[in-house]
RNA sequence: CGGGGUGUAGCGCAGUCCGGUUAGCGCACCUGGUUUGGGACCAGGGGGUCGAUGGUUCGAAUCCAUUCACCCCGACCA
């Protein structure tokens, strides 16, 4: 299998498609705006989830399923809510087929015409509400803690494979308080969640902050959010974390008599990461041979290749290997041998590069005449000799030092591309020559945003946490500002 | 949804303008042999309703119409 894969200087965004399919991570499929994440990708995926949901579980989350379907009538009852989705909805209208007249193929029954419509949940707010309105009597009952793992369907005009697809999976988690005080708090544990997981996980740096009035989820009171650059100087929104006070209670009425028997709407809380951290993990560490996957989330973290010309030293090499397996796998790493006749080591070599393999280990008759293998890392490409005694531990270390130089390049990247800008000119200058997140103050109001949108297509990307406060002159319109907030063009 | 582009073997392409034997090439695939520490070599071989549908024609990958998918740019959106 030849990889010839665009260079990321060439054609960034032909780069990332001919990335994603060539490693077999994902596949157009026959149904337009969809994917179909393969099994190299899936398991990415999954050793994503897993973590997550026990970082889920660990601040006292449970899992729970809700219907694919959502009565149309749900959508009309927050105001903000249906406005925001309305445009990108899937609608069920009959639950049966039958024979076409002509005799070719089916119909849709016209007798099989729904009452009521159902729409593909884009996101779960109403249906989840309706039900908690009868979950919930008392402050007994809160607060309720629930998250799902589900697919949700949001009919996008232009898609591109994990960073925006028709049909996407997903976490939303969907908590109910008693004070307003509480949910934010859970918002910002929630948020704390997501960037640990971005930082330690997928040694993705991420900004943590607020959005702005225009980016806030539909039906939100403040939305937040982790905000990543990529290595085009693109801003990724890896994941959103919302405060809906009480809008989802006051429209699905679901009020809990408090300690003084009084009538309270309830307080709400949704967030969500979705695989679009598929997109953000293969852009952020990703090079021009290939894919670079952080080792706490490689399915396979360290492959062995042996190097031999007769049968007699693969054998031997084989059962030097085994022993090295066990004790790799004694320290919980995940090891491959590729002992496939078919392939030449050197063509082993790129595809387990391509792949995004952490470490490679290679072994062959000079080797085991000196009790050594040769290493090679996936991130910088080196290669060095290492004596076989006390391999796992020096292989464990390996691994974790991989991760940590994938973070720390990926922060020194976005330290790089993070720029201040105090005039309109600098501004537009940094956004056509090297992207990035800039640093610019803004006078808060919506319109300007938007102008600044219209004109360079940069958004503000997040208000940061804790942010500086200083005196300063909006960007745009050089009405008085009080704080910087960070810009760029985005995915 | 608007503008542009591309659909020919698993992948990448030529052939289309100017219709005419059996539709080619590279990689991949299969068989045999030699090979194996960074994508091996030689020989032989298999694989195509030319995106789909309809039309023009004695004859269509090629001309016409419709349609579908994908890519790029815009609009929209998170």
């Amino acid at each position: 299998m030849a990889k010839e894969l665009t260079t990321r200087v060439e054609n960034y965004s032909q780069w990332y498609n001919d990335l994603v399919i060539k490693a077999e991570l994902a596949d157009n499929s026959a149904v337009r705006g969809c994917m179909v994440i393969r099994p190299n990708g899936y398991a990415i995926w999954e050793k994503m989830q897993a973590q997550l949901d026990k970082m889920f579980k660990e601040t006292g989350h449970v899992n729970a399923y809700f219907p694919l379907f959502i009565p149309k009538s749900f959508f009309s009852r927050e105001a903000s809510h249906v406005e925001g989705f309305a445009k990108e909805c899937a609608v069920v209208t009959h639950y049966r087929l039958k024979n076409s007249p002509d005799g070719k193929g089916v119909v849709v029954d016209p007798e099989a015409k729904l009452e009521e419509e159902y729409i593909v949940r884009p996101t779960s707010e109403t249906i989840i509400w309706d039900t908690y309105r009868t979950w919930i009597q008392s402050y007994r009952d809160l607060p309720i803690l629930v998250n799902q793992w589900a697919n949700v369907v949001r009919w996008e005009m232009r898609t591109r494979l994990f960073l925006r697809t028709a049909e996407f999976l997903w976490q939303e988690g969907h908590t109910a308080h008693a004070t307003r005080e509480e949910a934010i708090t859970e918002t910002e544990k929630i948020l704390d969640v997501y960037a640990d997981f971005a930082e330690k996980w997928m040694a993705i740096p991420v900004l943590k902050g607020l959005k702005s009035p225009n980016e806030r989820f539909a039906g939100a009171v403040e939305t937040y959010c982790i905000e990543a650059l990529m290595q085009d100087g693109k801003a990724l929104q890896a994941g959103t974390s919302h405060f809906l006070g009480q809008n989802f209670a006051k429209a699905f009425d679901v009020q809990f008599l408090n300690k003084e028997n009084q009538l309270e709407y309830v307080w709400a809380t949704s967030w969500g990461v979705s695989t679009r951290l598929m997109g953000a993990l293969i852009m952020s560490h990703s090079d021009d041979h290939g894919l670079v996957i952080p080792p706490k989330l490689a399915p396979t973290q360290v492959v062995i290749v042996p190097i031999y010309k007769t049968d007699d030293q693969l054998k031997q090499i084989s059962e030097k290997v085994v022993e090295i397996m066990a004790a790799l796998r004694s320290k919980g790493i995940t090891v491959k041998y590729d002992d496939r006749d078919t392939f030449k080591p050197g063509w082993k070599f790129n595809e387990h590069e391509f792949k995004g393999i952490p470490v490679r280990i290679a072994i062959g008759p000079r080797d085991l005449e000196n009790g050594t293998v040769e290493v090679a890392r996936r991130d910088t490409l080196e290669k060095s000799v290492y004596q076989i005694t006390d391999l796992e531990t020096k292989i464990e270390h390996l691994l974790e030092s991989i991760q940590q130089n994938l973070y720390q390049k990926a922060l020194a990247f976005r330290e790089e591309n993070t720029f201040k800008a105090d005039t309109w000119d600098e501004f537009k200058r940094i956004l056509d020559t090297t992207g990035g997140f800039i640093s610019a103050h803004w006078d808060g109001t919506p319109e300007t945003e938007q102008k600044i949108k219209d004109e360079t297509k940069a958004t503000i990307r997040v208000i940061p946490l804790n942010n500086k406060q200083e005196e300063g002159k909006c960007i745009y319109t050089g009405n008085p500002s009080k704080q910087r907030v960070i810009f760029a063009r985005a995915y």
